[in-house]
DNA sequence: AGATGTTTAGAAGCGA
DNA sequence: TCGCTTCTAAACATCT
């Protein structure tokens, strides 16, 4: 169709988050994981707001990458040359936008290192150590007050050299598990704009707002996962689409890299693990969607490959046992915690099958070893 | 060298 | 106002 003014507000800056526009390249993809470089051009294409001053946003979006939780790294197999890692949303990280629309973030979430484990490492790296950065000449033009607030310490260092590759490439595959903020759904508040209220609309009247997701990822999913045989409900329910009535059902998320799996997946993820080489349309979609929420007491993962935080893991030869760790819904307390549904389903009625988690408990602790996930908050 | 990643810092905005 | 999130900047570190 004509759109008239096609140009009036394609440059108009997104009301997306860096985090969501990363999670809608990210989930786009049929891996669902992405090189960075892919991350870029995924949001340039769409947005042409981003086809300038690269390098700034650029920069704000590599900072979310290594800043936030919810993104986690896989390492690209050897076979696979090419710069920089994969980069994937944490399984349970599901959730993460309000009622789904990439517009409006629930809480933040972070994993946090298990204190008592102390491993804190601190400086690693050798060399200038973490500190350094300190002084920064800042030339800001202006000042007020300030405060600001996350960053885990010390938590993360990233090891070295990642040495050890066994022989058989795994697959990516990987994960750090944690807890998923379960919640609270009792929220929808405002949606602004564009998304989804537009989004359920659009599917059916055809007008769309030019940053309505489906305008954006929406028929990229359908044609994907329909063919896949996912239902589309569900990945709009996954997207963030507000599912009418019951749909909600399942399917907090679609993240074959992650070790979600049910036997089936469980069957294909160990012939992946044994290296064989998961291709692009791999099992996302040929995994049963059912299979793909998790709980959260249960927790889920499974075959991970931990990346960032481990140290030295050997991926596929050892999954140590980190397990999620249960609860700490951000503010629920009350909230059952058996909860459990994916996130995503949290918001709506529908039971939310969950599914049982792996035989491979194991994930792979991440930062440190031991730590367990949390979502912080407070 | 340049792409990637990580981390520290401050500014702004929003909601409770 | 406070607490938190997001954005931007920038210094480094690493890896290709």
């Amino acid at each position: 169709m004509p759109r008239p003014g096609k140009s009036s507000y394609s440059d108009q800056k997104p009301p997306y988050s860096y985090i969501s526009l990363t999670a809608m390249a990210i989930q786009h993809s049929a891996e669902k994981m992405l090189p960075l470089s892919d991350i870029y051009k995924f949001i340039m294409e769409r947005f042409p707001y981003y086809r300038e001053h690269t390098q700034r946003w650029q920069n704000s979006l590599r900072h979310n990458l290594s800043f936030n939780d919810c993104f986690i790294k896989i390492p690209r197999r050897p076979d696979q040359p090419g710069k920089g890692s994969f980069w994937a949303l944490h399984p349970d990280c599901g959730d993460m936008f309000e009622n789904g629309s990439f517009l409006r973030r629930r809480k933040r979430f972070k994993v946090l290192r298990a204190d008592h484990a102390h491993l804190h490492a601190g400086s690693a790296k050798g060399a200038a150590g973490p500190g350094l950065g300190g002084h920064l000449h800042a030339h800001h033009p202006h000042h007020h007050h300030h405060h600001h607030h996350q960053h885990h310490g010390t938590a993360h260092h990233h090891h070295p050299p990642p040495p050890p590759p066994p022989p058989p490439p795994p697959p990516p595959r990987h994960v750090r598990e944690r807890q998923l903020p379960a919640t609270p759904v009792g929220r929808l508040s405002h949606f602004p704009p564009y998304g989804l209220g537009s989004a359920a609309a659009a599917s059916t009247s055809g007008f769309k707002h030019p940053f309505a997701i489906e305008n954006i990822i929406g028929r990229d999913y359908k044609g994907v996962l329909q063919a896949g045989g996912l239902p589309l409900a569900s990945v709009m329910h996954h997207l963030g689409y507000p599912v009418p009535g019951q749909l909600g059902n399942v399917v907090g998320s679609v993240w074959p890299h992650v070790g979600v799996m049910d036997s089936v997946a469980a069957a294909a993820a160990a012939a992946a693990a044994a290296g064989v080489p998961v291709g692009p349309e791999y099992g996302a979609f040929g995994v049963p969607v059912k299979a793909l929420c998790h709980s959260a007491s249960q927790s889920l993962p499974a075959v991970p490959v931990p990346i960032k935080p481990t140290p030295a893991l050997p991926p596929v030869t050892t999954l140590p046992p980190a397990l999620a760790v249960p609860a700490a819904a951000s503010q629920q307390l009350a909230a059952p915690s058996t909860s459990t549904l994916c996130s995503a389903v949290a918001a709506s009625p529908a039971a939310a099958p969950l599914l049982e988690p792996p035989a491979a408990s194991g994930a792979a602790d991440s930062k440190g070893g031991s730590l367990h996930s949390v979502l912080v908050h407070s």
